[in-house]
DNA sequence: GTCTATAAATCGATAGAC
DNA sequence: GTCTATCGATTTATAGAC
């Protein structure tokens, strides 16, 4: 059985408001009312606002990594590896595209030391991708000539989800993602 | 000669406080202090800080529709089409990526009836994306099975542009616009 | 059309009782 | 660890002088 504390539904609520409304339009009343809470208790479990965003934020860009990290560990075949690397990057943003909007939109939001911290995992994500592509293009077996560009493509594919992405809408995130892995595999396989 | 307004310095003003720091971040003291004026002077040029978002976004939204309307009627061959649609769509987004952060990012903010208007301007480009690839499908030159997620794929490469791209930094807009319109082209041609 | 001054509301965060 | 009450700062917007 799965306890819930009070800690952790103040952080649901906190990513409810912060991806409903964005952070600087959230009030610490607003989190506290989702919790069925008085405004008083959020900083019995937490330091401040920004601390709240900062917890949402690592977890979120911690998931992303992990999730394109084992990706890449699926296939050592390029042109499947890069397939479920977008398949499963553009996934985790259809399916918790909540998180992945407060992850993608509010990093401005962040204190300069929590920007720097969560900057660093952004370009753990990109360089993953890129050596990818960079290990397929020495395969012959990917036609990429620029690869920094190019892995950042693949990636907005699953970062622009973001924008309109509702679970429960007309399309499904597999969906999605298929047809986000599809379009990676002709942007980057040689013929 | 060009003659500059006070209310459009306030524009401008708005524009920079906008990308910088997000709507409700932004106060109305910043960008009537950027624009070099009092506080109450903000009001003396528009009828509230929403006003002067919509402003901003409802020019941004119509200037993203003329480019990409312009350039689907630049080529009557649909690879040409589509290559000269996403150039323009992503050197647009590059070129004026604070107006674009704002169009892209701010949507939220507006108004009901606001968002209403510029909702059917972002489905109007959406619209114009598809047609060129089901025109292009319909002579056989393309090969896209899902059309309105492919149309929404080719737009995310320019809108994720505005999430960080800075004039002036090591990737000119050119360079990034032809990466984009190389992709696109291989998403979508037959062969 | 610009300013100073301020109204009225709301914010993040804290004090102190229980 | 929860609450009510509130502090002190800040916000959008307005009043009224010049």
């Amino acid at each position: 059985m799965t306890t819930i504390t009070a800690r952790e539904r103040l952080i649901n609520a906190a990513v409810e408001a912060f991806a409903e409304k964005g952070f600087a339009a959230t009030t610490t009343r607003d989190i506290a009312s989702r919790a069925g809470m008085s405004p008083a208790a959020v900083y019995v479990h937490h330091d401040s606002k920004e601390s709240l965003l900062y917890t949402v934020s690592l977890q979120g860009h911690r998931a992303a990594l992990d999730v394109i990290n084992r990706a890449a560990l699926t296939h050592d075949e390029p042109v499947a590896r890069i397939r479920t690397m977008v398949y499963e990057f553009s996934l985790w943003h259809a399916v918790h595209s909540r998180v992945g909007r407060i992850v993608q939109w509010e990093y401005h939001a962040l204190t300069p030391e929590h920007r720097a911290e969560v900057g660093a995992i952004r370009r753990s994500i990109e360089r993953t991708m890129q050596d990818a592509l960079t290990d397929g293009v020495g395969q012959g077996v990917l036609d990429v000539t620029d690869v920094p560009g190019t892995a950042f493509s693949l990636l907005s594919l699953g970062v622009d989800l973001v924008r309109w992405f509702e679970p429960g809408g007309s399309r499904s995130g597999d969906e999605l993602a298929s047809l986000h892995a599809d379009l990676a595999v002709r942007m980057v396989v040689a013929r």
